[in-house]
DNA sequence: AAATTAATATACTGAATAGTATGTTGTCAA
DNA sequence: TTGACAACATACTATTCAGTATATTAATTT
């Protein structure tokens, strides 16, 4: 029973996928301002003409990566695999140990996609701020969503307040990725990660 | 008992200093990529031949950038004032609630400096990543001395890495200041204040 | 099948930018 | 005092880049 696929050579979401995806590794390698329209045409199968029918600017294409590209990116990374666990706490340091502690090197010296695009736009362009606040604020959001779970699950205290802890690690995934750009250290994120785990002992019941 | 100011109009040091400090402050608002040399020349009372004359090309000056101030910068803000402190537990986090929570927002909007530039040219230019790993690994190496005395004062626990305290707490800076620039909320300092506070109580003696 | 519209391509423009070539002037040593 | 050189200025170049104008072709509608 096959769906006949219909071999149409033009689909206006397609390629704008096909944009985005190509912009946000460009963007994740060489900065916002760092890559041109060029740069990120150049990679896909398609010229500026596609790209401006798509995008009014170059920023109205970083405001859609931030919403379409990263944001989906970090509720999928960060947030639906703490489904699987019981305590949600074992899930962020599995989830940690898995994403950062396992991944290519290669790969983590280009850092956060979120936490480039945080400390390169946000004082540039407003718009672009209150993109990546939402972005940033939507992680912190549904950490705690998973941190009061434990909490009434009694994994976790219940006379601490769940925001400050999902800021607190939000924070430490932000400074985790940029020590680690930073140094090239392929042990330090065992150290960071051995102390990190001491915090949460400290909200564990 | 004056010292007689020799009224010379040319200073090959002074003029460096001078587009140094200019370009300190452009870049760390508008990023390096998005800082032009008629930026920073504009900004000071030299025009391009100056500049030319003191650094080869734009990268060099990022280099002496990180060098000749971010560097210092750190030693000066984060590590010097803790010599004050017999417990440097609480000298760190005295000068954080001093730099980071009484600064003013307009200010912390842009960032840490040096993690600016570690997000942003890191992947980008070898040099400069290994300048600014450096840097971060002076501040870790001086932040670890302080620890250390601290330890053979009593104040830390005799058990633990001094090591992966300093790199976790140069860590948290960095992720202090990323967080409160993407996070626009007065609030967050306080909080992640008080979750590293409780960190701390897990390595005190 | 023709007409219309949507998706994509091409060629161009004006502004910005890193770097250069060369000119000028202050400083200092002889 | 005067050359010589170092510090700084000016004018220019080649390139890159965001954005535009317009052309072309695939898809859809009538």
């Amino acid at each position: 029973m096959k769906v006949p696929v219909p071999k149409k050579t033009r689909n206006l979401e397609k390629s704008r996928k096909e944009i985005l995806d190509a912009a946000f590794i460009q963007i994740f390698t060489k900065g916002f301002q760092g890559t041109s329209i060029d740069d990120i045409v150049g990679k896909t199968q398609f010229t500026k003409g596609t790209f401006y029918h798509q995008f009014p600017t170059k920023l109205d294409l970083g405001y859609a990566l931030v919403d379409e590209v990263i944001a989906p990116m970090i509720i999928d990374r960060w947030i639906v695999p703490l489904e699987k666990f019981e305590n949600p706490l074992e899930g962020i340091l599995f989830q940690l140990k898995t994403l950062i502690g396992e991944s290519d090197p290669k790969h983590l010296k280009l850092g956060c996609p979120l936490n480039n695009l945080v400390q390169e736009m946000s004082p540039i362009d407003k718009e672009f701020h209150k993109k990546l606040k939402q972005a940033l604020n939507l992680w912190i959001d549904e950490l705690e969503k998973h941190l009061l779970r434990g909490q009434k699950s009694g994994f976790i205290q219940k006379s601490i307040n769940t925001r400050q802890i999902a800021q607190f690690i939000v924070m430490a995934h932000e400074g985790f990725y940029g020590l680690i750009k930073g140094l090239d250290d392929p042990d330090i994120f065992k150290s960071l990660y051995i102390q990190l785990q001491s915090y949460f002992k400290t909200i564990e019941v």
